[in-house]
DNA sequence: GTCTATAAACAGATAGAC
DNA sequence: GTCTATCTGTTTATAGAC
């Protein structure tokens, strides 16, 4: 339907991203050149002025992106089985849901799109001056106090009390930290790749470690 | 005892390490020019090409000054109270080091001089073409292992099974989260800062995490 | 919308005076 | 050992043809 003009675009835009993604997480921002990202989207240099006003606006354009998808992601995870129930779960039930939200973090951050993604994110996470406020708010901090509820459910512990805060990160923090040091685990597994018995394994590690912290933390 | 010339150096070499690892791991490698780190560290811009080599030459440097920094502190903590005794802990003892261990990671990380170390390491892990290779052989490989055997000791697991490293990597990934995601949870806390009275409450936390792990996975 | 050509700033490295 | 000055290559951004 593209009228009749010299060149087509299925979406150069969205091209960009998805390099800029690719080669920020891999090389960081600032050893990424516009002329790379340019060429491994198939596009022009010009092209990034061009649709988002500069090389800075790109990285906002990745940021608001990985916002869309994680979270789409983890609203899906938070929605298990009944997307409409809001409350009222047994401790087992709570329980059960956090450890099911925490093997789809596992998948999420292990598979094809967590990838491209991940890798991103915790470059951002990591810098002083960059999207950590966006990422925060849209994301990471709604997530967060919705899994705090969960482990107040689960637990019988206070939902804003600072240990249960900890915990919650804690639990995170190690799905997160797989993602972070793929290549240590990798190296010292002695694993060629993370496939499909390799993230099985993986869970299954995670999955006990979830639950032993939760028992452990439920008021008896 | 310099003889008379013009210029002293309590050691240039020194100020220029220092600067480059706080620059580096504020900013990462390729963000963080060799001028701001002369500047930093009150030296020239030429005296990194002089002592170093160059830009890249300072960055190994750096790596070393972790390794033997790293390497001191870790193998102190393996030392805890008995710098002789190789081996022979009962499941008690095995477990009780551990968890003594793991306090004193996470104290080393959160510490002043961790605060230094810590980002320009994770930067280093994170990204492809690095210092990655020398940090895993020369402080993350050999203190892996030693966690293993700790933790068959304690738990009664074999020190090689594919769950024993994959478990030790979580009870390592669960402290180096906090090191990475620092200004995330000091945002989700309402802390300003990481003093004492935030470290000790995280401290606990780790702790009960830690040894509900080892419980968990302990052969009964 | 896409491209080429170019501008203006900045990078790391080094020669040579001191 | 330290400094200034400069060389060479690369960066992002943009003007203007198509």
């Amino acid at each position: 339907m593209t009228p009749t003009s010299s060149a087509r675009s299925p979406d150069t835009g969205d091209a960009l991203i998805r390099a800029a993604l690719r080669l920020f997480g891999e090389q960081g921002y600032d050893a990424t050149s516009t002329r790379e990202i340019a060429a491994a989207a198939g596009a022009n240099v010009a092209s990034i002025s061009y649709h988002f006003g500069g090389k800075e606006g790109l990285r906002a354009a990745c940021g608001d992106f990985i916002i869309g998808r994680m979270g789409s992601v983890m609203a899906a995870a938070f929605d298990i089985g009944d997307p409409g129930a809001p409350s009222g779960l047994t401790p087992q039930e709570a329980s059960l849901r956090l450890v099911q939200i925490c093997e789809r973090m596992t998948q999420a951050l292990n598979g094809e799109e967590g990838r491209l993604l991940a890798p991103f994110m915790l470059r951002e996470i990591t810098s002083p001056s960059s999207l950590i406020d966006t990422i925060y708010e849209g994301m990471i901090g709604p997530v967060h106090q919705r899994l705090c509820r969960l482990w107040a459910d689960a637990t019988g512990a206070p939902h804003d009390a600072p240990e249960t805060l900890l915990r919650v990160f804690s639990l995170v923090g190690q799905i997160v930290y797989f993602a972070l040091a793929r290549r240590i685990v990798l190296k010292r597994m002695g694993w060629d790749d993370f496939g499909a018995s390799e993230a099985a394994t993986l869970t299954s590690v995670l999955r006990a470690n979830v639950e032993a912290i939760i028992a452990d933390a439920t008021v008896r």
